[in-house]
DNA sequence: GCGCATACCAGATTTTTGTCTGGTATGCAA
DNA sequence: TTGCATACCAGACAAAAATCTGGTATGCGC
């Protein structure tokens, strides 16, 4: 006569707990193996661990790559990808800041989109609630529309601005009544891309 | 007499692009297995990708866990962590609003702090670039220090405000002229944490 | 009682994966 | 030339991990 440790489990609790750990694993960069989860609830078999991730599979709350290692990951990927931060950007050099970038950024994103993180100088966006030390996230793109706050190459600097389009040209308009709009020439202007994101981190 | 495949590779150029594609998978949160690797650079041998991968971590650009499948990852934890976004919290229900939260948020971090998200809602704060839909990235804590953004319970509702130490008590000021102060008595308010970022997303 | 579901366990097989031993080719410096 | 480094390959072995087969206990509806 065997004895069963089978205490009285809820129908769905157990299981509810292994998602949780599971997902915590995924988010932390390193999926669990099936034995790893069957060590963290102390089941007796492997078989336990794999019927509830199984079982989670089933019900579309996880999804795995058979047969592989630590092959259960999140349906619709949280998508979070990281972005390098640069501190200024001088004309012409994108990709040369991108390079030499201070650290990454850990951005929630759809698309496999080309973005980048810019540290914010000057008092010209305050009115927008973007201080200087900021950091605004940005997605790469050369065209915008009016009403966008966008990073734009003019002379040798980058700035961060409201576009407004103007007829045929352009105008970038500070949101600081101290500060008076920029009408660029086009060949003296480049929109980088639109700031899809403003951070502010208040330590460290 | 057998054919090696030996092109002429500069020295350490393939380690480098060894070196970015692990890094990739890593941070898209599925580290690669040895021989995933050998195939990504169609190596003849497991070994060769081994050698590649062993050297980064003895140049001490990779960490392993020794023996354990999918085991290289990047030196000094970049520590990211998902953190559930709220959309309000009642009265002592800061556990419950965890449990029905609206998603997660990647956030940086160090320790293993208890840390959550959460919807600005009002006007109070926008002398401080806080502005309604925002999002605040709360630090638990009991304790906070005079001049700190803090979230508090007060009545039956979570508020962000800036935190003043008077004497014995606390006051908790809005950073906008069109709104007074609030000094509650110490057994109608909790302070829950410490804002430690502040983020706006501008599309979507 | 019966059938059926959930929840769990035991032991084994198969695949994947990490590791190891010993090799070839090329360039460079002593 | 020798020695030594890098860069790569071949074939194996052993551990880790996924998978499979077949079981026990408990509760629920009929």
């Amino acid at each position: 006569m065997r004895i069963f440790m089978t205490p009285f489990t809820p129908p769905g609790e157990t299981r509810e707990k292994v998602y949780r750990f599971v997902r915590r694993r995924i988010l932390e960069e390193l999926p669990p193996t099936v034995r790893e989860v069957q060590e963290a609830f102390r089941f007796r078999a492997v078989q336990t661990a794999r019927e509830h991730l199984e079982r989670l599979v089933a019900e579309g709350r996880l999804v795995k790559a058979h047969g592989k290692s630590r092959g259960y990951r999140l349906p619709r990927e949280p998508g979070t990808l990281f972005v390098p931060l640069l501190g200024r950007v001088q004309a012409g050099g994108l990709r040369a800041a991108i390079e030499e970038c201070e650290g990454y950024l850990p951005v929630q994103s759809r698309g496999s989109e080309e973005m980048f993180g810019l540290r914010v100088q000057g008092e010209s966006m305050t009115g927008a609630g973007i201080l200087p030390g900021d950091i605004v996230v940005v997605r790469q793109q050369a065209e915008a529309a009016s009403g966008d706050i966008v990073v734009a190459l003019v002379g040798d600097e980058a700035t961060i601005k409201r576009l407004r389009l103007r007829g045929n040209g352009i105008e970038l308009h500070p949101e600081n009544p101290a500060f008076t709009p920029i009408v660029p020439r086009a060949e003296e202007c480049t929109v980088l891309g639109k700031v899809v994101e403003v951070r502010r981190y208040l330590e460290g």
